[in-house]
DNA sequence: GATGTAATTTAGTTTAAACTAAATTATATG
DNA sequence: CATATAATTTAGTTTAAACTAAATTACATC
């Protein structure tokens, strides 16, 4: 547990990744899906900094790319979001968070491609 | 230990006050002057936000405001910061932290009191 | 080697956190 | 009540994080 991973594990947009490769590991496209209010761009750099604070771990697999939580590596904080993610008035707490927040990527005007 | 206070910790300088008060109180300038690259209100500001956060308590007597660490309400995590701040190797990488930021408050042109 | 799929990276923008200077609140003391 | 001390609050600025669109990389399949 150095700063990184407090740090990391400070975002709820990051913690709501951790909770997805909690228990089995996902695909980087897997994760987008269930976060359809970011691109897959942003999922790619916080899933970068979350392996870079040591929480989770990548694998190749084809095109795939799976990644998976090292609960190891939280320690007794593995049990503090275990519980956080468990908590019946947590999850209500959260949908309302959601709720404020969410309304998917604002769209704006895909810009024309030069033509050569 | 709410998101607030995995918030609170992931700061480095809101941990570099809970240090200051996690053995005994520390009045609010005692506090700021152990940091004397911010101001008293950035101190002030940061003291808010760990009491918000329930990881502080402040008691007030005259003058003075004393501040000391909720250590209870870090429960698990509370073992965590006293092996960071113990580690040699720590104290090291955080002294190298500290040469890059640590310049003092940019000096800025005191603005003239308009007389009236 | 063109086409398609999966993901990352880059460059620039938006949003939020941290900070500053100055004003303000509160309390004590002459 | 004027002055001084201790701290907080406000309003505005700076800095850093999170995000977007588009470009790029990597690996299959035709």
């Amino acid at each position: 547990m150095g700063p990184a991973a407090l740090n990391a594990i400070a975002s709820p947009r990051r913690r709501e990744i951790l909770r997805l490769v909690w228990n089995q590991e996902q695909t980087a496209g897997a994760i987008h899906r269930a976060m359809p209010d970011v691109t897959f761009g942003a999922v790619s750099l916080q899933l970068r900094t979350l392996v870079e604070a040591g929480l989770v771990e990548a694998r190749t697999a084809q095109r795939n790319r799976f990644y998976r939580a090292r609960r190891e590596a939280l320690g007794p904080v593995a049990e503090i979001l275990e519980r956080m993610w468990d908590d019946a008035l947590w999850k209500l707490k959260l949908a309302a968070e959601l709720e404020e927040t969410r309304r998917g990527p604002k769209p704006r005007r895909r810009k024309k491609k030069p033509g050569l």
